[in-house]
Order: structure tokens, then sequence, then C-alpha cells
RNA sequence: GGGCCUAUGGUCUAGUGGCUAGGACAUUACCCUCACACGGUAAAGAUCCCAGGUUCGAAUCCUGGUGGGCCCACCA
């Protein structure tokens, strides 16, 4: 049989995706006998398109995935798509040109449904397209009925379990979005502002001033605050201070967490410029004066700024304090402010109704779980341990937004209890369906929560989404704990963490074995690749350009959590991969068309040795890829590959298998023997990296004799054939051969020019010499070689002198 | 400010106590050698971030510093 002469990536990768799904190669067979190997992929956003960091920590979790396949594990490998939550609407806010804030639920939440049935497809191909292994028939969204039933069970549990409880609290508040957002919702931006100094009348008749990037929170102004050690100021402590514009005074008290050193060393304590004024408020039992509605205008106990937005407010203020020379100087400053990640918009503080976890009082098991659980790399758990240690607020869960699970719960119009759903009628949207008992009271009238759950509320549910696919099957309480959650280390402190929590309420038990954690594809110079900077890569692009297995192979350069700085020429070398190992096979298969799999009774030396190096390759590769650690795998595989197998093996075995008239039917078939199991090994070993060329050549050759109809199917290697004294004949071989290509090399000659003469040395036996040497003759092009063998003490392992 | 990680030829990296510090990309020279010129052979290129320390011996371990990354906190 015979290749033809180029590999056309693009065109074979297409083909072989058809090829695993038709023959349904990646299924997971819930009846199996095999030991399962669960893994709980995470489910991308579906808000936007595959980058670069998805391809790489997805080809990562994968080369798990075909590793763990090819030890004969059942892999259950299942995969869904995060589709609910703000980020989502946002999409489709824009795709549709609609608002959903102006729209019925009901009706907004069907065109989202409906536009994601329609790009869904096209989203998950580019997983598929990259060569992700998964099992897509064992397919969730976080927004199906399946998902919103388990998310508003594990409410009804934890409600149930005492661990849920609504509350009025202030809370980080987007006023564009008009929902509660998380800690982990923001982002810091830089902003160019002004710090305006402000005087204040007090009661002792003299002035003070007051720094604040704020003006417009002046009317909210509870308290003043100064530092005690402030020898300036503290003899204010327990005087008063008049609001401006109003007939409020505020105490002015003492406050260590005061900064001297900024503005003019006082505060103003507003309700609430940010986390701070509330621990303050908390602190001294103050009345708060909340004068912003949820849309980020001033109401009426703002006084006469009343009904301004922030931003004009702002102005106003400042415009007043000048009329009154209230104003003693204004700074420009640069700093940084709180925004929604989503939407930019600068956060404010708001109190408002909002539903909780209660877990504080967890901590110390939470951080005992985390030690359940193995991590790869060992040191991202003290990134989740860092977490914890400084959680200070219980989760809130519930977001005021369209597009998420319903909170399942309802309020009795008379006498204001809550109703919560029950079980067997989820999934339930409370502002549609009804309670199934009437309250205690007695009354039918309910009023249906309106919020929705935090995304992460649900999609912490992901093992008990995935396995709960199986429920009606006898693997399914052999599924929990999964064995592996891969994901990259910038949602350690949410997606992972949360995922354990709801493990802890629901389970009593850690989610997984193991978890995986990815580092990030960074820009050229090391930098996060994000749209503002204009850095990002568009994996599609360089798929068709370098083909997936290219991009494979780039993001198996990395180790296990390193981050890797993506330049496009780094592409070239796993396409420089593919057409060597095309041309490699092209060369193998031409002389192995004629043999039948025996075994010869006698292996040359020289195979031996290479057969020996290909048995440590494959011992360490296993204990690798055992620890996830798949760079080593695929750096030494691709080195004994390149060098070992191609640079010299191939040039030995060469006068074997052309002449065979002149050195016999043995040695042609040791080489054919050698041959077919080196190259299929290597194929094996890099599989999981390469997926798709390694298929093409196990389909163009192997599997004729090889029962698997994929080589993702194929048992991993396994060559037991270590002999040390064989590769000392080999690694003499080497060198002397080494030493008569320098010769020609330095002498500007062809590698085929013939050599007169070789006088070798080195610490082998005469008999190993012998057996060597119709091999070393041939490969050297030598006319005639001599050896003589060196005593053990000698200094030099090899010597060698070359008459050209 | 706190936590974790990291620093190796121009670039990306391997290497956790002893090797002439390994490889890839880029560079230079030569070679159309019957798998491959999308190739081969060879060459040049690294005071292993800096300063101390431990040790017979340090790229590797410890301390401090500097630079980079990520997460968290702060940002009146």
């Amino acid at each position: 049989m015979e290749l033809p002469k180029r590999y056309n990536a693009n065109e074979s990768e297409e083909k072989w995706l058809k090829y695993w799904e038709k023959e349904k190669v990646y299924l997971f067979n819930p009846d199996s006998k095999e030991e399962a190997y669960s893994i709980d992929t995470p489910p991308p956003t579906v808000s936007g398109k595959m980058h670069l960091g998805h391809s790489f920590s997805y080809s990562q979790q994968d080369f798990v995935a075909r590793f763990q396949r090819m030890i004969g594990k059942n892999v259950f490998y299942p995969f869904g798509t995060d589709d609910n939550g703000l980020a989502t609407e946002r999409m489709i806010e824009k795709m549709k040109n609609v608002k959903g804030q102006k729209m019925e639920r009901k009706d907004f939440v069907n065109l989202c449904l409906k536009t994601l049935e329609e790009i869904r497809p096209d989203f998950v191909y580019d997983w598929k397209r990259i060569g992700v292994s998964a099992d897509y028939s064992i397919f969730y969204t976080t927004i199906n009925e399946h998902s919103q039933r388990i998310s508003q069970r594990s409410f009804i549990d934890l409600y149930k379990k005492d661990r849920i409880y609504r509350k009025r609290a202030p809370f980080v508040w987007c006023p564009e979005c008009q929902t509660a957002i998380a800690q982990v919702e923001m982002k810091d931006s830089e902003r160019d502002s002004r710090l305006v100094y402000m005087k204040f009348d007090t009661d002792v008749g003299k002035q003070i001033t007051i720094a604040t990037t704020r003006p417009e929170l002046l009317p909210a102004c509870v308290a003043i605050h100064i530092h005690p050690d402030d020898k300036r100021f503290n003899k204010l402590i327990g005087k008063k201070a008049k609001i401006p514009f109003s007939d409020r005074e505020v105490k002015i008290t003492a406050n260590k967490d005061v900064d001297m050193e900024f503005g003019s060393g006082i505060v103003y304590h507003c309700t609430y410029g940010d986390m701070d004024d509330v621990k303050w408020l908390e602190e001294l039992k103050i009345e708060p004066i909340e004068i912003l509605n949820k849309d980020g205008i001033l109401n009426e106990k703002a006084g006469k700024f009343k009904g301004l937005h922030v931003k004009k407010a702002r102005e106003a203020v400042i415009k007043a304090l000048e009329e009154e020379n209230r104003i003693e100087k204004i700074e420009p400053i640069h700093h940084v402010v709180n925004v929604h990640e989503r939407c930019e918009t600068d956060i404010e503080i708001l109190n408002t109704d909002q539903w909780f976890i209660k877990y504080l009082d967890l901590k110390a098991d939470f951080i005992k779980y985390g030690r359940k659980i193995k991590w790869y790399p060992d040191h991202m758990r003290a990134r989740y341990e860092n977490w914890i240690e400084g959680l200070k607020w219980d989760w809130n869960i519930s977001r005021q937004r369209h597009f998420g699970v319903p909170i399942p719960v309802w309020y009795c119009r008379k006498c204001n209890e809550i109703i919560v759903a029950e079980e067997k009628q989820l999934p339930v949207d409370p502002l549609a369906d009804k309670p199934l008992k009437s309250c205690k009271c007695g009354s039918n009238e309910f009023i249906g929560e309106k919020d929705v759950l935090d995304t992460w509320a649900t999609s912490s549910l992901t093992p008990d989404i995935a396995i709960e696919l199986f429920k009606d099957k006898a693997v399914y309480k052999k599924l929990l704990p999964m064995d592996l959650r891969p994901q990259a280390h910038d949602i350690i402190t949410f997606w992972l963490f949360n995922t354990v929590v709801k493990s802890y309420f629901h389970h009593q038990s850690i989610p997984w074995k193991s978890t995986m954690i990815s580092g990030w594809a960074l820009d050229p110079h090391g930098k996060k690749m994000s749209k503002s900077k204009g850095n990002v890569v568009d994996p599609r692009e360089m798929i068709k350009k370098y083909s997936a297995d290219a991009l494979r192979f780039w993001a198996a350069g990395s180790r296990l959590g390193d981050d890797l700085p993506f330049q496009e020429k780094d592409l070239i070398t796993g396409t420089k991969f593919a057409t060597k190992i095309w041309n490699a096979s092209k060369f193998t298969f031409m002389h192995l068309s004629d043999y039948k799999s025996e075994k010869p009774k006698k292996l040359e030396i020289i195979d031996i040795w290479i057969l020996s190096k290909l048995s440590k390759l494959i011992k360490e590769s296993t204990e690798n890829f055992m620890n996830y650690e798949y760079s080593h795998t695929k750096l030494e595989a691709d080195k004994f590959f390149w060098h070992m197998f191609c640079d010299n093996y191939l040039e030995i075995v060469k006068d074997r298998v052309y002449n065979v008239e002149k050195r016999g039917k043995n040695g042609k078939l040791s080489g054919q023997y050698t041959l077919y199991h080196t190259l299929l090994s290597i194929m094996k070993l890099m599989a999981p990296i390469t997926p798709f060329i390694t298929e093409e050549l196990y389909q163009q050759y192997f599997k004729k004799y090889e029962k698997a109809k994929s080589i993702h199917l194929s048992k991993w290697p396994s060559f037991d054939m270590v002999d040390e004294e064989a590769e000392k004949a080999g690694e003499f071989f080497v060198f002397v051969l080494q030493q008569v290509r320098k010769a020609k090399s330095e002498q500007n000659l062809s590698l085929k020019k013939p050599v007169k003469r070789i006088l070798a040395k080195g610490k082998i036996t005469l008999e190993q010499f012998n057996a060597i040497k119709d091999d070393l003759k041939a490969t050297t092009t030598a006319e005639e070689i001599e050896f003589e063998q060196l005593p053990e003490n000698n200094e030099m392992d090899y010597e060698v002198v070359v008459d050209l």
C-alpha cells in the first residue's frame, strides 16, 4: 500500500470527525463491566464563541480522557452548555434587538430558548472540531428542564435544611442590569475622576474638609470618621457636623480604618459608598439613609437632588457646593472603581431583598473537603483555601433577571408565608404555576417569586445534572464522586468551590476524587487575552490554517497549570510533526507490505536497542499520564519519534529491508517486527495529543491487523523489553554514526558519499560489535570498519577515527 | 496590602543536588542520501534574574531582593 504524497489535514480531520460520530467511538456504555472514569466537563457559556483559552484547556482535559479510554476505562465524558444567566440575556438582546426588561418574562424566555436552539449546534461544533472526545449524546444545557429540576430541587433541599434564607441586605447592585451581582462578577476599571474637597460646618464653629470622589452621596451621609490617632482632628471626635443642604447633623466618630494619608484625612460615611460603609453601619448601629433607586436615580431622601441620575447628581452637588463656597479644591485623580464585568457600569451598593445560602459557619468543613480532593497541580489548592479563609458574606443566589432558573417559591397574599414548591411538580415557574396545596392560613392566593437563581447556583450542580441522565442504570450509583473535574485556574473560587459546597450539602461527599487545573493561553507577550486589548486569537482560523492537531500539539506543550504565551509560529511545530509522521509511516508501510505480523526467531541487537528504549518510554509516558503530566509524554514521545526513530533507526534499518538478498530474511523480518511495533506504539502514545493524524494512519494500515475500529479504542501500548546491553551497543552505534555525519558535514560532502575506513573504539564486546557491524557499515556507507574494545577504566566511552 | 505560581540561549520550553544544561522555533553553512527539501547533517548561540546561605558539589534546596502572571482585599 502507498500513502498519498501529502497529508491533507483539513480534509482528514473533517472525515474522522464524521467517522467518530457515526461509529459512536466515544459512546459511554452504562452497562459495561469495565471500570468507569467520569469527567465533570466544564459547560462552556454559549454567550461567547470558543476562544483560544478554551481550545487550550479543553485539549488538555481531552488528552486525559483519551488516555483513560485507551487504558480500558469506560469513559463518562458528558458535554453541556451553560446558557442561562445575564450573559445569555445580553447576547440575545443584542442579537434580536430587544430589551428583556420591557418584555413579559414568558415571551423573553421563549425567545431566548428558541434562539439558543438555533445557535447551539454551531457552538458545540467548535468543541467537536478541536477533537474533544466527549460523548455528545450525554448532553445537557443548564437551562433545560432536567437542569432546572435539579437546580430547584437543590434549592428546596437547602431550604428544608435551613440553609437558605431571605433577607433585606445591602448588596452589590448593577443599576444598568438592575440586578444584584456577585463579587466575582465585578471587575476593576481605571477611571480619571475628581477628588472633591468639601467643607462641612461643625458645632464647634470651625469647618472641616472632607475629600471624596462621590460627592453625590452627600445626602446619604450618616457619620464622619476620624482616625483616633490623628492629632490634627481627633479633638473633634464626639462633636457633630452639619450636612450641607439639609438640617441634619451627624456624629464625628473615631474609626481606626481611616487612612490618615488619603485626601484630607477625614472620611464621610455614606449609604453606601462601598463595603466599608456597610460594615461601619453594622458596627455603629446607624440607620442607613438610602437615596438611590434601583436604576441609579436619586430619590426624595436626596432632597433637592431628587430625580437626578448619579452622574448628573455629582455635577449638581459640586455646583451647589461651589455656590455656597464649600469647595476647598478639586484634584484630578486616577483611580480604580468596581464595575459590572458584563456591562462596565459602575456598581452601587443597594439594600434589597435577596436569597442567601448560609455557609460561613462551614469554612473549616469546606477546607477539609478540599484536602480530600487530589489537586493537579497540588499548589492550586492554596487558592481554594485562600478564598475560603477570606469569605465574608453568605452566598447570594438570587438575581433580578428574566432568563434563569426560577426560584421555586410563592408568597401567600394574605399571611405572607413562604410556600416552597414540591419536588414532584418541578420544574416550576412560580409566575405561571401554583403551589400544590393551599397556605396554612387557608388562602389560595399567591404571589410568585420573580427572582431567578444565580447561574452558579445551577452550574455548581453539573455532576448531578450529568449523572442523573443515567438514573435508571446500575452505573448511576457508581459515578459519584466523579473521577475528575478539569477546569482553568481562574474559576477555582466560584465554580469549583460552589460545586464542593453543593456536594457537601446534598451528598455529604466530595464531588470528584481529583481536579486538574489548566492554565491560560496568553498573548505573545505573556499578557491576558481580552477583546478590549484586541489581542484575541480565533482558534477556528488557526485550525483552518494549521489543523486541530497542531493546536492540540501546542496545547500539550505546557505543563498542567502553567500559562502559555501563544505565538502563531509555534503551531508550525505541530504541522511539522504531522508531516514527519506521515512520511515515516509512508516508508514503514511500504516495507511492511509483505509483513504478516510474525515475530522473528531472533531479533537483531539494534532492534532490541530501540525496543528497549521504547519500553522505557512507554513506562514513563504511562506514569506521566496517570499524573496528568501529558506534556512530558508529548515531549518524550516526540523526541523519541523524531530523533531515535526517524533520524537513526529508520536509517539503520534501511539496508536490511531494502537488501534482503544481502542481509538475509531474518534481518528483514526483525526489522519489520520492530518497525511495526515501534511505529504503532508511537502512534498510540501520541493519539491522545494528536487524535486526527494518528487515526488517519491507523486506519490506513494498522487497522487491518489490530482489532479496534479506531486507534482511540485500541489498547494503550505496552512493551517490556528492557535490555541494557543492547542499549549500550545502540548508543555506541549512534555515536559512530554521528562522528561520520560530522566528518562528512565538515567536508561539505553528501551523506551518501562512501567512507574509506572507520576505526571505532568502544566499551562493548567484540561479539556485540560483530552483531551490529553490518548495519553500521551500511548506515555509515563505510567500506571498512575496524573495532577495538576499550577497557572499562578508559576515560572516554567511545573514540572514532573517520577516513574519508 | 495578603495568597499562590514563575524567572534557563533572540523566542517558547525540558531539566529538583553531581550530565560537555536537553529540545523546538529563528540564525549560519553544507547536502536533491532510494519516507520526507513542509527534509537531512552540522555549526554558532545560555555568567541557568540578582545577592547571600546550606553542601565536597546548586539551574535545582534555604533566605532576601527584583521582574512577570493569576486570585483576593483596598480604592472615603
